[in-house]
RNA sequence: GGGCCUGUAGCUCAGCUAGGUAGAGCGUCUGGCUUUUAACCAGGUGGCCAAGGGUUCGAAUCCCUUCAGGCCCGCCA
């Protein structure tokens, strides 16, 4: 059985079930953040499945404070260190803030994905006071909470610590205000810069509960019943330890059913932190991967798996495996050992719906040799019928699909493709040296290339032939016509490249270089 | 110091929540194909399933111990 549908038959199925997520937008946000909403989505799609009644919520808990002036930051945002994400204004000026910034790309890349929950803010929850009674109820029990955290987490906390941080009404920060004394429904406070007063419990927006305490709180709030996390909550002491007894003894609230998840690494780069800019995007991610790749990519590998994303070659080969398993789905190949819950499998990594027949595919790699010879997708999709790569009458899906890998693959080799893979078919000829024999060669594929049929098996054997015929190493001859087209010695495999390349232009570019 | 995960063929891994004679891809080797960003076809090769112990008629699979690696926590969340 799939793990997702492993973690949703342990759901009741007597309640509604709330499958959650939740992620702090503090800065872009990568692909490790993306595995949590992808393993909470295929968890939903499987309860669903099941005839489970389920919703999906995403919280961003942007009422969270600026922990510091992170590196893609400009040093002016020191000023707000502190201060919650809501309420620090965007880094470019076109969103509503901060935390708006980071969030509405990442929802942007959740729709592609096929991932639609009903999201929630946490800065609205708190200003519309829908924390109202976890905060009274928080610090009420102060004392019990705090015996929690300490005992659980092994830490102590200071003397006149409570639950709840309280936002300084003069400079804003979440961070730097004290309690001095709380008496329902006020909380008396001196901060850091200088400011005492007071707040009122009963108003919304005027504090936070601190992480450990908000969680649960949440889950009640909101009926969470399934969460997955990443493992650092999950460390002993750690958030998910206290939240699950806070939740139980403070709120008398049954902690979700979760799933702890492993991080994804950037290979070669180690761990991905958003805070520490080793992160690539999840933006960007999608902007070279096919989202169905990406998605298949979460749903191959079991939630406790660490997964290396390789932007290199890996990735090509990734979309290699994503179309072989379509196949097999399709009943087009055999299926092999090792393609675990395929069908599953494959269903989960659709965003949307699974198509009813095997879509036209061109091999990735073949696109990415075609994007680099064809500017725009009319002149590749004319190359791609040229060559027979795809019928004369593509079906509408298979157009929109095959378009849109073109735009993956061409992101993919603007930014994240290895040199040796890239190429430009040169506009003049390149100024090179040849000597007598590669002109002589040249000479004689000229007349075999104006004599043959133009597609790829012809032109290879035109190329043989005529190295054989001038007494040349067919490397050479390889490596002559590639200095012609591309200014370099290597490229993409002849035969393909030249057929999808016209004939007219192949042949006077011979022309010239011979003079 | 604590937690989680991982350790199966040269490499990447599947199999491990139904315990029942070791699997795939890549590589390598052989043969074929007049060769190209990691080309194709056919066939062969390859493993004391990290080590030790236990449960069992039977263990890669379950339990315990040890070793090795990765990550996380031990500020805040």
């Amino acid at each position: 059985m799939h793990w997702a549908d492993v973690l949703a038959s342990h759901l009741e199925e007597e309640r509604k079930q709330v499958i959650a997520t939740g992620i702090t937008p503090s800065g872009p946000i990568h692909i490790g953040n993306m595995r949590e909403v992808l393993t909470a989505d295929a968890v939903y799609r499987a309860a669903k499945d099941r005839g489970l009644d389920a919703e999906f919520i995403y919280i961003a808990d942007d009422f969270d404070h600026l922990r510091k002036v992170y590196p893609f930051l400009p040093e002016t945002y020191e000023q707000y260190v502190g201060m919650p994400l809501s309420e620090i204004p965007c880094p470019c000026g076109e969103h509503k803030s901060y935390a708006d910034h980071y969030l509405s790309s990442f929802l942007h890349s959740l729709k592609e994905l096929g991932i639609n929950p009903k999201v929630y803010r946490a800065s609205k929850l708190y200003k519309e006071n829908k924390y109202r009674e976890y905060i009274h109820t928080a610090l009420e029990k102060t004392d019990e909470i705090r015996e929690i955290i300490e005992k659980v987490s092994k830490r102590s906390l200071s003397k006149n610590w409570i639950p709840f941080n309280i936002l300084c009404q003069k400079c804003g920060r979440l961070t730097t205000a004290k309690p001095v004394l709380y008496e329902y429904p006020y909380v008396e406070y001196t901060c850091e810069c200088g400011f005492e007063g007071e707040v009122d419990i009963r108003k919304g927006g005027v504090g936070k509960l601190p992480w450990r305490v908000d969680w649960p709180a949440r889950w009640k709030m909101l009926g969470v019943t399934f969460e997955p996390f990443g493992k650092d909550h999950a460390a002993s002491g750690g958030s998910w330890d206290t939240g699950k007894i806070i939740a139980e003894k403070i709120f008398d609230y049954k902690p979700p059913h979760n799933v702890v998840y492993e991080f994804i690494q950037l290979k070669g780069k180690g761990a991905m932190h958003s805070s520490k800019g080793t992160a690539v995007s999840a933006e960007e991610m999608l902007n070279m991967t096919p989202p169905e790749v990406l998605r298949f990519m979460i749903m191959k590998n079991k939630p406790s798996k660490h997964v290396d994303f390789d932007p290199g070659f890996g990735l090509l080969d990734l979309v290699d495996e994503y179309d072989e398993e379509e196949r097999v789905y399709f009943g087009a190949e055999e299926e092999k050992k090792g393609m675990k819950d395929l069908r599953r499998t494959y269903e989960l990594s659709q965003p949307y719906n699974v198509p009813s027949e095997l879509p036209v595919q061109v091999p990735y790699k073949h696109l990415a040799t075609v994007a680099q010879i064809a500017g725009n997708w009319e002149d590749i999709k004319t190359v791609l019928k040229r060559t027979g790569q795809i019928p004369d009458v593509l079906k509408k899906g298979d157009e929109e699909r095959l378009k849109k890998r073109v735009e993956h693959v061409k992101y993919w080799l603007r930014y994240f493709a290895p040199k040796r893979i890239t190429f430009k078919v040169q506009k003049k000829t390149p100024k090179i040296m040849l000597s007598d024999e590669q002109k002589k060669l040249l000479h004689s594929l000229q007349k075999r290339f104006s004599e043959i049929k133009w597609q790829a098996d012809e032109i290879h054997n035109a190329v043989y032939d005529a190295s054989e015929e001038n007494r040349l190493n067919a490397k050479t001859a390889f490596q002559t016509m590639y200095q012609i087209l591309l200014g370099q010695n290597h490229g993409p495999r002849l035969g393909y490249f030249l057929s999808t390349l016209e004939k007219e232009f192949v042949l006077k570019r011979i022309e010239e270089a011979v003079k």
